[in-house]
DNA sequence: GCGACAG
DNA sequence: ATCTTGTCGC
């Protein structure tokens, strides 16, 4: 099994020892479960960070929202330093220890995490979501404003329309019109759900906005956070 | 070698 | 991510 704090301990110093701590824990990620069915009774969790290079300072939140009906029941905030360079494809091991400390300081555990970027769609299969799922356990999704280096035709112009996101043949996501005539954005599986209901949880917190409500709550708490830091 | 590259 | 003016539109 995986220990968080063990992980958070032995955090790698360089490139060279990130991509180790990847391919050792890429094995872990578990992708047989169906995950909560979507408008499940439960909380999502949308977690988001907030830098200033400045003052070398990274703050996270973690809004938890009512999966149905998309309330606000529960948010929280942590700080630190930034403890890695933002590197493509080695984004969480600067974003996933101011993370969990806001995770930590919820009041309940979130049934779903919609994390801001990428999961399986990833170089080694191991983004973000993936990684923060795989220390916690919960299952987690990828919700991403860009398509990263992946390929992708444009979805249809409706509401819900999706496209698979490919690396090469394979396919590591969805792009996902969220909002009739908007860009999509590009959803991926982090860890214990699958690929169809990463979708439909988009679409549910999406409804009035190209991003879901999580991301967009937890991106206002964490840039105040760091406002206060 | 050069360009591309989640946040 | 962050730096930044004006501008179009509900």
């Amino acid at each position: 099994m995986i220990s968080c704090d063990d992980e958070l301990r032995h955090w790698p110093a360089d490139e060279a020892q990130a991509r180790a701590v990847q391919d050792r824990l890429r094995p872990h990620v578990r992708l047989d479960e169906a995950g909560p069915e979507p408008g499940f009774e439960g909380t999502v969790v949308g977690v988001d960070v907030a830098y200033d290079d400045e003052r070398d300072v990274v703050a996270a939140a973690a809004v938890a929202l009512d999966a149905r009906t998309r309330a606000v029941v529960d948010r929280a905030t942590g700080v630190g330093q930034v403890s890695f360079p933002y590197v493509p494809g080695l984004l969480a091991f600067r974003e996933i220890p101011t993370v969990l400390k806001a995770l930590g300081r919820l009041a309940r555990t979130p049934d779903l995490v919609v994390c801001d970027g990428y999961g399986l769609a990833h170089p080694r299969r191991f983004g973000l979501a993936s990684h923060l799922g795989v220390l916690t356990g919960l299952p987690t999704i990828g919700v991403a404003k860009n398509p990263f280096t992946f390929r992708y035709a444009p979805p249809g112009p409706e509401r819900g329309a999706t496209s698979p996101l490919l690396d090469g043949t394979e396919e590591v996501g969805r792009a996902l019109r969220t909002q009739q005539g908007v860009k999509p954005v590009f959803v991926s599986v982090g860890h214990r759900t699958d690929l169809d209901r990463a979708c439909a949880h988009t679409l549910h917190l999406a409804a009035d906005y190209r991003l879901p409500e999580t991301t967009r709550a937890a991106d206002a708490l964490c840039r105040r956070a760091l406002a206060d830091a």
